[in-house]
DNA sequence: CTTAAACTCTATGGTAACTATAGAGTCAAG
DNA sequence: CTTGACTCTATAGTTACCATAGAGTTTAAG
């Protein structure tokens, strides 16, 4: 009886590759190791990690969620959901509607912040010195 | 010879009472002193922490300034800046500047990313199931 | 075969602006 | 004089990594 593993010829990569292939860094992989969102396949007699093609796929699917801010525990949750494939999406659902929502809410904060700052930059002219600055002025002042 | 110290009366508080005239935590303001934001103008015979009003003004300044996201190393310049009455006040206009800049930029970003969460949700119906979901099957795929 | 460069390993400390906690001391009222 | 509220310092935790040290591994060249 001859297994898969024996009979079947894998290419493993290092780390480094890894990193290259996918964009993420090295210490990031390692990051996420730690944090459970990726398994090493196998250690090799040094004990560098070695991964297969599987793994770049998974990692793939991790930075594209980083990329769109989804937090580690997210990913890992999404990572649960996914090997759970019978199973009703709708908590995939909520998570998106609640990024979306955050987001949503954050952009509103820095509009604000951004309507803030600009009313206090005209209170200066460029011209003044610290003393009469306006910006200072206003920044001393408690807001109602 | 009477030091002005000694001869008027200043009602000194203490840092509970700072936290509250001025709404910032407590752990806030020893860590604004830490930071060399602010200073204890004295301490009590317990080792307390004693304000007089100016500082109350002070830290309200910071506090206006945190309202406005400006890191704590810009504040600390401002307050250098604000020991310079003589100068210039270009410096505190490029602060602001700089800092508009970034909060527009970080808005940009997140507009990016709305737009892609609001796509990622649309590719999935909410009565899917796990392995059919759009949003796992999209977030699989590399983006180009 | 040996050596040097390039890579990898683990462990640790740093980032920003705090919050939360522990364990000890201080103060004010009853 | 005791009790409760307050304060003190020091330390760990938050988030998603990056940077570094010091040691070991691999690989290509000589």
């Amino acid at each position: 009886m001859v297994t898969i593993e024996s009979s079947i010829k894998v290419r493993l990569v290092k780390i480094g590759e890894l990193a290259k292939l996918t964009g993420c860094s090295v210490q990031s992989i390692r990051h996420y190791e730690k944090e459970k969102l990726l398994a090493t396949l196998r250690r090799s007699d040094g004990n560098f990690r070695l991964y297969d093609s599987a793994t770049v796929d998974q990692l793939k699917f991790i930075k594209h969620c980083r990329s769109l801010d989804l937090s580690l525990a997210e990913i890992r949750q999404l990572i649960a959901l996914n090997q759970q494939p019978g199973m009703g999406c709708e908590d995939v659902n909520r998570m998106i509607d609640s990024h979306i929502e955050q987001v949503a809410l954050r952009i509103n904060e820095l509009q604000d912040l951004q309507d803030k700052l600009m009313a206090l930059r005209t209170s200066c002219a460029s011209q003044s010195t610290v003393k009469e600055c306006g910006i200072l002025q206003t920044l001393s002042v408690s807001r109602k």
